[in-house]
DNA sequence: ACTATCATTGTATCCGGTTCCATTACCAAA
DNA sequence: TTTGGTAATGGAACCGGATACAATGATAGT
């Protein structure tokens, strides 16, 4: 019997303790064990001290469905995102985890592999205020957002709303600087190594090296345009067949859309017998780890991808906080001068 | 009044639907509702239609916290960690997101900044099942974990349970393996880059170091052991320190606690005016992105990570799934021969 | 001793869903 | 017309907590 006994003890604990076993153990309601745990200073030491030890002897911890439920708060800030592959995402996700512990937030990062997944997490009511990096969310998303009263900010399209902020770079600008910095350096024909076409940071990009060709009095048909898909493979690929179809009047600098594409590029002239920066000058964008390692050093843009991180965290809680409308923060990047790039 | 009617109208449709707005509208119970909104196929065809008009009518989506309340599911797997730094994580996280899609589940990671966030999130039922990969959870974590019933997979340590599985790299062997051939190329002293102290992979590499060479019949007193831990800073200090004060009979070959810790030693080296692997030989581990792009290019021990991801997906559905008990599993990795060793 | 006051604790409701079970409506067979 | 059966819908309990409010008990002032 006194095995049975056991046995039945033991498949009992395997369910996880609530409130009301806590309450039971400690032989007072459930509300006064609420209470006890959540610091409302109502509960004699005495009794909080037998709850406590009670919570403890069963190993009890809240569920937090039941907690969120009717509180209606989560006390936790949502990523979302459709990626997390790449440097640049973990280095966002890593600042804003600081930032967002800082402000004793909880964290949870979201990765929906398809458009209703994502929407039913972000509208799901799992966090208080969302962080989205997700390409898939067009404006009736953020319209439905709104309207459930979430508040988020994004941070890869500029948007603003009543509870909607976003934080992005200055694409345009960083790559109208870099082409104008080329220009500088005595080049004429340039190329640009294109991204994905539905892309936002390629179409900034894009246009920011056309404005500062216009700009400098070039003609644009002078200008090669290949497809790098942001990826080293594709670039590579690209580059070779550009190499050996070259004319008379070959292109002497190339803009990447971003590191991994110049770097794609690069291997591909030297593969070919040619040296960067000697016979070509290769700028490449977001300045990532690998960036200062590889040979020869990338120039490139550096965007602030911590300060954004910071501020998107800042953003966001301020939105929750107070009840004032969200805005638009464009940040500038920075180019960094390495061995990639040289006087034609 | 009007004016007044549709501002209350506003302020009203900012807060969330629920289903019982949805039931109000369509004219039936929230368990119709809810029959129709979930496929039980029990609800005229002409009723469900009304009912998804008026919950599409009203934005509605669920309150995850209430749907899983009740049901005891989440239908989500967890990730726990407590840092997203590093080039390890992200390749990890995304292959564990694809597995995890494919198994139609959703995926939650969770960044703790401390201990009882941790614990709180892991306890807190926000996830059916957890991937871990915090050295801050202990034994005395995993009994609550397992007392609670929450099937779980640890990544950094070996472990198995009733609900409780492990998928680890076989750091002593693969150190030991790389020891091995750093001997073979016919170094004779031999010295270590260490990680932290308390670190369980530090700790393996460093045994399987100490080991390969007792068992070459050489003297541990010949070698010697720097502090690198696992950064590149560090790993560069520590070894320009080496350098000044290099005896008559110096080491030639390193093996480092990480691919950081090499770099940085090579960086040291190189700074020094000497060459790798010329004078020195050195060997990393984890074959990050920038072993390959480095000069020289990294020698390092490649860990599948992929595999690992795959395995910790597949396993925790196993545990979730079917009552049956946890697995260790040891995953072997492979020495990748590249610029940075050379016969002494 | 009586009562007002305050410190504690308990009761009941609610959060937003799911689900079991009862109820209703409808139609065909007797 | 009655009955039986099935398809469709509604009612109510429940998940695990938080919280407003009621109730209790103790203490102190008169």
């Amino acid at each position: 019997m006194i095995v049975i006994k056991t046995f039945l003890f033991k498949v009992i604990n395997l369910k996880k303790a609530t409130i009301k076993d806590v309450a039971q153990l400690a032989k007072v309601s459930i509300s006064t064990v609420s209470n006890a745990l959540n610091g409302v200073n109502v509960v004699k030491p005495q009794t909080k001290a037998r709850i406590l030890k009670a919570a403890h002897h069963l190993n009890y911890s809240p569920n937090l469905m039941g907690k969120q439920l009717r509180s209606g708060q989560t006390n936790t800030i949502g990523v979302f995102t459709d990626s997390v592959a790449g440097p640049y995402f973990y280095q966002l996700i890593e600042t804003i985890s600081q930032a967002v512990a800082a402000k004793h937030y909880g964290l949870s990062v979201t990765l929906a592999n398809n458009h209703t997944a994502l929407m039913n997490a972000l509208l799901g009511n799992t966090c208080d205020g969302a962080i989205i990096f997700d390409h898939r969310v067009d404006d009736r998303d953020l319209e439905h957002l709104a309207g459930q009263g979430i508040p988020a900010v994004m941070l890869d399209r500029p948007v603003s709303g009543e509870r909607l902020s976003s934080i992005v770079f200055d694409s345009f600008n960083e790559s109208y600087l870099a082409t104008q910095y080329l220009l500088k350096l005595g080049h004429r024909r340039l190329g640009y190594l294109a991204g994905y076409d539905n892309n936002r940071d390629n179409h900034e990009r894009f246009s920011g090296f056309q404005q500062a060709i216009l700009a400098a009095g070039l003609n644009l048909e002078d200008m090669v345009v290949l497809k790098g898909l942001f990826e080293e493979k594709a670039s590579f690929e690209a580059m070779q067949t550009y190499l050996t179809t070259a004319t008379a009047q070959p292109v002497t600098a190339f803009l990447a859309g971003n590191d991994l594409s110049a770097i794609g590029a690069i291997k591909a002239i030297q593969a070919a017998g040619q040296h960067v920066p000697t016979d070509y000058s290769v700028i490449g964008f977001d300045d990532i780890e690998i960036a200062s390692y590889f040979q020869p050093a990338l120039t490139t843009v550096h965007n602030p991808i911590a300060q954004q991180a910071q501020l998107a965290v800042t953003e966001l809680i301020r939105l929750l906080t107070t009840k004032q409308w969200g805005q638009q923060q464009v940040l500038p990047g920075e180019l960094k001068l390495r061995d990639s790039t040289a006087q034609c």
